[in-house]
DNA sequence: CGTGCAGTTAACCAAAGAGTTAACAGGAGC
DNA sequence: GCTCCTGTTAACTCTTTGGTTAACTGCACG
């Protein structure tokens, strides 16, 4: 099946724009505006439903766009799911790099990536489940994004400073792979969100209450920390 | 859209069956078997496509039988997933009741528990996926099956043993939350695995190479022991 | 040995789905 | 005020898909 015509990419953002009519008046035409809504009623559909089950006929209606529209932006419903799939790791690397752990203590740097980490998977639910489905995928869509691989490193650097201080400091063990232990904040926190709807079932009991939720967060808290710390640090508990 | 007749359900496998013709012959007809060879062909489907990408017709010719007859078994493509969920449950459990964890020592409990979980979704990877599948719906399918809840009971009760004879010890601390723990070992287990493609890409390296396993192995176990150990505890280290 | 049901088959169907066609309009540049 | 490109629209197409119809057969049982 011949493509007609290369769909454009991202750089639209990158284009200066004099804004038409009166400013701020509701363009007739909006070219970033019917891209930026298609992208945000896609996100919404492939986190609700999957790549598969995801509708494109859904996705234009909820964007306020004619269905030609996806196609004329983006080229094909797969090449949409991917271009979703890089907004949503520029949105969580974006909140990562505001997290800012290297102006705290290794201690609280630490809880603050924790629960930094669970807070974005309960505020971006739609993150979770895009995740999931990409790796369904076997990240085929996130192979082909250009610089995806530099994307993580900031924060990798960011908690490896924190790790090394605190080793320095002689509060945490030495010899930490800041990338095993990102992966298992971020699994502790994934797992139980993500899964939530089948563990709520099989342990009968609601995982998502704010009792649970906080309870869930010491314990994380508790597990990190009770692996970093050195048997004799200070500050052995949390407070 | 009304049902033809209600499908049969599960029971098949109560039932007497005196061996047809001659003793292990292939048998023309063989209603359990040809259940049997949907919901294996059903499994690998769901896991690789999800619900919504999995084809009907794809899993009928998998199974070497006619489409009509998933949903002279199963109803239809729905209750079909269902049966699968089932029984993937069904299987995880069993696997968990050979473990038995109260013939070991508590950390030595602790180490197998971890090495088997991990283990198991490797060994299992269609697990992982119809997991997030059916949470992806909401875990709609699960909560149909009826005794769902009492079906990881037996682990969390030996588990919560563990977790008391090591307490009695002086070897864990206490008031560990099994649950807790459990989601916690589960989580790091399965984040890492579930997400191997997209880590695997975002941190440009195999993830899943023996020795990439045996250190995740190693972290995880040092991890959860580094929680639970007390600071005096004798093996603070894993040998 | 024939009868009736569980199990099986091929062919069919209507709906839904991704993607396309072709015509049309706003507005910046001239 | 004409031109032309970008953005937009409605209607259409063709394939796929879950599910169904109806006929047929092996075989256990009487």
């Amino acid at each position: 099946m011949p493509r007609e015509r290369a769909a454009r990419k991202g750089t639209a953002s990158t284009m200066q724009r004099r804004a038409p009519r009166a400013r701020a008046a509701a363009p007739a035409r909006d070219a970033e505006a019917s891209r930026a809504r298609i992208l945000e009623a896609a996100t919404a559909e492939f986190a609700a439903h999957g790549l598969a089950g995801a509708r494109v006929d859904r996705i234009a209606v909820a964007a306020r766009a004619n269905k030609r529209m996806l196609y004329y932006y983006f080229g094909n419903k797969d090449a949409l799911f991917a271009a979703v799939m890089a907004q949503a790791y520029s949105d969580i690397r974006a909140a990562e790099q505001a997290l800012e752990l290297h102006r705290h203590e290794p201690v609280e740097g630490v809880r603050r990536l924790v629960a930094f980490t669970w807070k974005y998977f309960v505020t971006h639910p739609e993150f979770v489940t895009l995740l999931n489905s990409e790796n369904l995928h076997r990240a085929r869509h996130v192979k082909g994004i250009a610089n995806i691989a530099a994307i993580q490193s900031p924060l990798i650097a960011t908690l490896a400073d924190v790790l090394a201080r605190g080793e320095r400091e002689h509060l945490f063990r030495a010899g930490v792979d800041p990338v095993q232990l990102y992966i298992s904040i971020a699994g502790i926190c994934y797992f139980y969100f993500s899964n939530r709807h089948t563990l709520s079932t099989i342990f009968a009991r609601d995982l998502m209450s704010p009792r649970a939720q906080a309870a869930r967060i010491a314990h994380m808290t508790d597990v990190i920390l009770g692996y970093l710390l050195l048997p004799h640090a200070p500050l052995h508990r949390s407070p």
